[in-house]
DNA sequence: AATAAAAAAAAA
């Protein structure tokens, strides 16, 4: 937007003197509290606030409060004044009666850094002074036009001004010294979001009255009451606990050496824990934080993990961990995107279950939930403290000075990874203690935490010196490790099991006959397809083929409504999941076959006999076969975990569809070919594989950079290596590009812009409901758990979306868009802020209508969506017909030849 | 042209 340069008008305006300028309007539209009294309040919380920082914070916690005294100083200003105030300002200087709001700049923060930027002493003349900074994005985002000048028509003129510099100079003397510099963005970040939170709760009229302070309230009192009221006085932490009096069992020696190698080590940095599962990690991970919170070096938590499910459990586990470490009994906040519908599925929570304290509520809006002291969320939740999102510098603050930990880092993708590893580094500049939890990772992913990205070599040399042996080969770097800025520790693993690996080329039909086999010998039998499709045709020919009622039979994946989807996890759960001493074990089946995708790869603690998997990079296969004896179990079917990885032979191929076509077209879409190429002939050395000992040197031959050869299979790598590689930096790239740090001018909502997580294929949630009884504006629904519910436009009902978010699937969104354009009904606008258009269902014909036309969609409890109209996928035709497996599976032919990787799909 | 799973949303 550019402003109109006004002429000169005869004389200089008369300005309103600051004393009566005023900064809000009071419940019924009229002049309420005036801008010095508001930021003398706004700058009193901020001290108290300061108070509650730890010590490495203080100093830049000092600069808050000079910045908090001058953060509304733009509203001295003619524009604002007149915007929100006209009656009142008319009533005092007449000649503003034919001047309207418009004619002026009305943008307080803007205004407050042309001010700042004016009347601060500065050494630079062309920096912009951090206050000004600051001021300018006090209300989450800020404006990309030039600063005016300060004198300039737009902002009142010199008298203006004057008013500006008066309080500003009054503010100094008072507050401190507005001079300073703040160099580092994310520090600049703490402040502004510090300043903003003080603004928030200096606002809020049941603290800070509009017809102000009674006389005999002092302002710091107020504010004491205030902060206090909010829930943002740090806990008292229980001093000199041990591991055995925090979680009742004695310490494994990792969850004892990590703890303490960071204290240790005694300064903010970036910790990182690889272990396999079932080695307490979290434990680990918790009695390190407690060390920090309790010797005053850090305050507070963030757990973040990657789905909303985890959270949720971890949530539930750290009840008793508070209860333990902390005197007043301060629950833990769950943070995510539905965190506030568990309200509706724990009936606890209505009776005051976890709201302890009161103020709880005021953590409410998703902005301010990080805030408090102890929380748990989606990783997501934090890395908006580092995108250029709306407000991300209060999550900023709300990290700072807190043991961030970061669960499962081995599990996100190139984009997300990048926001991780570069927020963990920020971090460290704002006081927190960052923990990473994993499991093995790549030398290069291990390094990228340390120092600006720490050269692999220089990370092998500090691991070799920890361990006082040579380390020149890959396969003696230890697993489980503690790595640290500047140190490395090893711990001793847990003993090996042995795997013993198959990797075959099979038609369908062979893979049924395959698993049914293995159910009928009483082995529970898991077979992981890497596409839904797939999933579900191996699941019709398993149905088709065995024995009726022979075993159970079930199949996962995320094409399911979330109800029945939890309604089966559950199911396997109870078949394969962790019993309580011998409670259920009767209820393992003998024998059994779980179809799934990769939603087993975590998060669902299932054991399985024996593994059929299509082949996946070696990461995943490695978490697949994860779910293998994975519990302590006796008389089990077989003495040793077996493992069949499906996979075609490209080997040969002379050309790239050659290659595709082995690996088959719709794998290569989920994984990168070049990786399964270098997987599989990891994989195809090994007729055993021993776990954890060998995962390092799996995982880092996948992922080595091969010298050049001149063979048609390395030069056909080595052009699929160049797309992985291309493709890697896209994601990266696109992360750095989302950062609030890549450009000086963070915009838009919090979704917009930028995103936590990157897709490539677009999706759309639809309700899925078998009835509707509509007026338009109400609605009657009944969903697929023969529920009815009552929706209406006009009036939100928590309990009710709650259900709705139950019944919910993703789907592509080409797929939707071909039965007409989707929107959200509007007796579900209260019930959905996303486009959430709905799927009738009919029960007895499975199918399913969009917009009024029947789709090629069908749905049932058992399978799941699935397309009716798209041929079959590869191998399915030969499903039912015994091959020789001469006659190999027939790929996909009718696509015409497309390269998966093609430069379209990641120049975004 | 077509692939898993996953997340996301009130201020002063
Ligand atoms: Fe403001
Ligand atoms: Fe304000």
């Amino acid at each position: 937007m550019i402003f109109p340069i006004s002429k000169k008008t005869k004389g200089e305006l008369t300005a309103i003197p600051y004393t009566k300028c005023y900064a809000k309007t009071d419940k019924n539209g009229k002049p309420g509290i005036c801008v010095e009294s508001h930021l003398r309040h706004t700058a009193e919380v901020c001290r108290i606030l300061r108070q509650q920082l730890t010590e490495n914070l203080t100093l830049l916690g000092d600069l808050a409060i000079p910045s908090a005294s001058v953060h509304d100083i733009g509203k001295v200003s003619p524009g604002f004044q007149l915007k929100y105030f006209r009656d009142a300002i008319i009533k005092q200087i007449s000649e503003y009666r034919d001047k309207p709001a418009g004619h002026f700049l009305t943008d307080h923060a803007h205004i407050g850094a042309c001010a700042l930027w004016a009347h601060v002493n500065k050494e630079d003349p062309f920096q912009c002074p951090t206050v000004a900074q600051i001021a300018a994005m006090h209300h989450g985002s800020v404006r990309t036009e030039p600063l005016p000048k300060d004198s300039g028509e737009l902002l009142g003129g010199a008298a203006w001004s004057e008013e500006r510099k008066n309080l500003i100079k009054i503010m100094e003397t008072e507050y401190g010294r507005l001079t300073f510099h703040v160099p580092s963005i994310v520090q600049r970040d703490f402040i502004s979001g510090m300043v903003t939170i003080s603004d928030w709760i200096g606002s809020d009229e049941s603290f800070f009255p509009p017809a102000g302070l009674p006389p005999e309230v002092n302002i710091n009192t107020a504010a004491q009451m205030a902060v206090s009221a909010c829930g943002l006085i740090k806990p008292a932490i229980i001093p000199g606990l041990s591991f055995e009096e925090v979680f009742e069992f004695s310490p494994y020696d990792i969850q004892k050496q990590f703890g303490a190698s960071i204290m240790n080590y005694g300064k903010p940095g970036v910790f990182v824990l690889e272990a396999p599962m079932g080695m307490g990690k979290t434990e680990a991970a918790l009695y390190a934080a407690y060390l920090l919170m309790a010797s005053g070096k850090n305050s507070g938590f963030f757990f973040g993990l990657p789905t909303r499910l985890t959270s949720d459990r971890i949530h539930e586990r750290l009840d008793p961990f508070l209860k333990k470490i902390c005197e007043n009994k301060t629950g833990a906040r769950l943070s995510h995107g539905t965190a506030w519908l568990k309200a509706f599925w724990h009936s606890s929570f209505e009776k005051g279950g976890e709201d302890f304290k009161p103020g709880n509520s005021w953590f409410n809006p998703r902005k301010r939930a990080l805030l408090h002291p102890f929380v748990v969320g989606t990783v997501d939740q934090a890395l908006m403290s580092v995108l250029r999102v709306k407000h991300h510098f209060v999550r900023t603050f709300g990290l700072a000075g807190k043991v961030v930990i970061l669960d499962e880092i081995h599990s996100y993708d190139g984009y997300t990874g990048t926001l991780i590893e570069t927020m963990a580094s920020q971090l460290t500049q704002i006081g927190c203690s960052v923990i990473i939890l994993s499991a093995t990772l790549t030398k290069k992913r291990l390094s990228a935490f340390f120092k600006e990205s720490q050269p692999v070599k220089e990370r092998e040399n500090i691991i070799s010196q920890a361990l006082d042996e040579s380390f020149n080969s890959i396969d003696s770097v230890p697993y489980p490790l503690i790595s640290g800025p500047e140190y490395a520790l090893a711990s001793p693993p847990p003993k090996g099991q042995e795997y013993k690996i198959h990797l075959e080329e099979m038609s369908y039909f062979k893979i049924a006959k395959h698993a049914i086999d293995k159910a009928i010998q009483s082995q529970c039998v898991l077979c992981i397809a890497n596409t839904v499709a797939t999933a579900q045709t191996w699941f019709d020919a398993i149905s088709a083929e065995m024995p009726d009622d022979a075993f159970p039979i079930g199949l996962l994946h995320s094409k399911f409504p979330g109800f029945q989807r939890a309604a089966i996890e559950d199911l396997w759960m109870i078949r394969l999941g962790k019993h309580k001493k011998d409670e259920h074990e009767n209820l393992r089946p003998n024998g059994c076959i779980l179809v799934a995708t990769q939603v087993v790869e975590q998060s669902v603690d299932i054991d399985a006999d024996y593994l059929i998997t299509e082949l996946a990079p070696t990461d995943m296969l490695l978490q697949r076969m994860g779910r293998q004896f994975r519990h302590d179990r006796k008389n089990r079917p077989c003495t040793i975990p077996e493992t069949l990885i499906l996979c075609g032979n490209p080997d040969q191929s002379d050309n790239l569809d050659g290659v595709l076509d082995a690996f088959g077209r719709s794998n290569c879409h989920v994984y990168a070919p070049w990786v399964l190429w270098r997987t599989r002939d990891v994989w195809k050395k090994h007729h055993t594989v021993n776990i954890p000992d060998d995962i390092r040197t799996l995982l880092e031959a996948t992922y080595e950079e091969l010298s050049k050869q001149f063979s048609k299979k390395a030069q056909l790598m080595d052009d699929l290596h160049s797309k992985f590689v291309q493709h890697k930096n896209a994601l990266a790239d696109k992360a750095m590009g989302n950062l609030s740090t890549a450009t000086a001018m963070p915009v838009g909502e919090d979704h917009e812009t930028c995103a936590t997580r990157y897709s490539d294929l677009p999706t759309t949630q639809v309700l899925l409901v078998q009835d509707i009884n509509s007026t338009g504006n109400e609605a009657q629904l009944t969903l697929l758990s023969e529920e009815r519910v009552m929706v209406n436009a006009v009036r939100p009902d928590p309990a009710v979306t709650a259900q709705l978010h139950l019944n919910l699937i993703s789907i592509p969104s080409w797929l939707l868009q071909r039965y007409g354009s989707l929107e959200t009904p509007s007796f579900l606008k209260k019930h959905f802020f996303e486009t959430t258009p709905i799927l009738l269902w009919n029960e007895s014909s499975a199918e399913i209508t969009l917009n009024g036309q029947l789709t090629d969609f069908q749905y049932t409890n058992l399978k799941g969506l699935f397309r009716t109209s798209v041929p079959e996928p590869p191998g399915s035709n030969s499903a039912y017909q015994e091959d020789d497996s001469e006659d190999i599976t027939v790929y996909l032919t009718d696509f015409e030849s497309m390269d998966p990787f093609d430069k379209s799909k990641f120049d975004w």
